[in-house]
DNA sequence: GTGCGCAATATTGTATACAATTATGAAAAC
DNA sequence: GTTTTCATAATTGTATACAATATTGCGCAC
């Protein structure tokens, strides 16, 4: 089961790959990731593996207990609420520096995007459809030109990837709200007040949709989950 | 040269170590990091200290350049200034939250810190002061028991001492400025709406008391400056 | 039949050996 | 004297071997 594709497979892109399994719930919450699983599926040494669950853990995306090996990061109820509080101070602020500076071929891209996102929910892709809907709020930190908020965005929706798992409850209506739709539409008008208000309370929705009292959701096995 | 102290000195033990040597400023930005030279300082194996590298490069802390070495990170005046950005979306409104939540056990601990702060200062001892004036920032987000903002600040706090290395003019005046006495005087006061607004001027203080055009200080010797 | 203890097994932690890449410096060409 | 070239040295990247720890499962006592 080794891969033997062309690319040499640094650290960084094992790194990736598992981030955006976790992201799109194909590798869900609690998931044992044995670092001998690992080497054998993707053709490399533990050294390597190490390295990328050790990224993975700097992101919170991973729980490292040691002497007992790696596990995908189950949020506690309160990590859950941190991190949408966190989002609360960082994103809406953010929207409002992207309304101001977005070009007309950026709010084409997030269009673009946008359309992506529901073509994939369409096509019933519901991992895929998260994924990218995740993508559009780093994209915003992006076109607000902030590296440094970019990077805690990015981690923040990773972890809201996780939290979505665990505690999702009308998971049919994940993205029907066209929250996102609205956000273009004051990005195109470059009204920033309007961006930052709904990006306030779109996170807001988000919290409210969440059943913040039992968890949901099971570990599944790691081979199965990894089919290349 | 090497280590025999008791402790086994772990990745993680090691990653502080390097950690407060950088925020006390006894390792200049652009200092080189290399893997044997801190292998031997502290008798340990490559492995370890390639592991702690990492985790400070993910904090901003060191830049590792492929196949060239890791480094201590030279912020540009884009990424000062994002970093400060950030700060001002996060600290404000953690101060806020901290003085509603704040007990009169914990403020006597802040106060505690802050004597600490005058005492190195007088001490002629300048990195420790900027160390614990970091400190301070980052107990206001413990106080507000967010642990996910807390992370942020901490990345924020260390990246803002490299900041102050490169860009800070007048450093004698560095803490002279009381403002965190007076944050304190509103936490004492659980008056959230002031300890907000005093952490808005004091990071506005901050910034605008850095020379954001040129930078100063130059590499050190490792030997020298990890003298234990 | 249930629980405990211990050996066997599996997994992670660490050090080291080797490979790959880059930095250094001396000699030759101009 | 300056620049280029190439061999040597130094440093980082990766794999693997071994040590330490945790897990598993069998056998025994009760």
């Amino acid at each position: 089961m080794t891969d033997l594709s062309s690319t040499p497979m640094t650290a960084d892109l094992l790194f990736e790959k598992l981030e955006l399994a976790i992201h799109e719930h194909r590798l869900a919450p609690g998931t044992k990731l044995g670092e001998d699983d690992i080497a054998e599926v993707y053709g490399v040494s533990r050294t390597i593996v190490r390295a990328a669950l050790q990224s993975l853990a700097h992101q919170r995306l991973v729980e490292l207990k040691r002497n007992r090996g790696a596990y995908v990061a189950q949020p506690s109820v309160q990590e859950a609420r941190e991190v949408f509080e966190a989002r609360a101070l960082l994103e809406p602020r953010t929207a409002y520096s992207a309304a101001l500076r977005i070009t007309d071929n950026q709010v084409a891209q997030l269009q673009a995007h946008i359309d992506a996102e529901h073509g994939a929910l369409h096509a019933g892709d519901h991992g895929r459809a998260l994924y990218l809907s995740g993508q559009f709020h780093i994209d915003i930190a992006r076109i607000a030109d902030q590296h440094t908020i970019e990077a805690f965005i990015t981690q923040l929706i990773s972890r809201s990837s996780l939290i979505i798992a665990l505690y999702w409850q009308r998971r049919a209506a994940i993205c029907e709200s066209h929250a996102h739709d609205a956000l273009i539409t004051a990005f195109a008008a470059h009204d920033g007040p309007r961006a930052e208000e709904l990006m306030k309370s779109h996170l807001l929705d988000l919290v409210t949709s969440l059943d913040l009292r039992n968890k949901t959701s099971a570990p599944v096995s790691l081979r199965a989950a990894l089919s290349l």
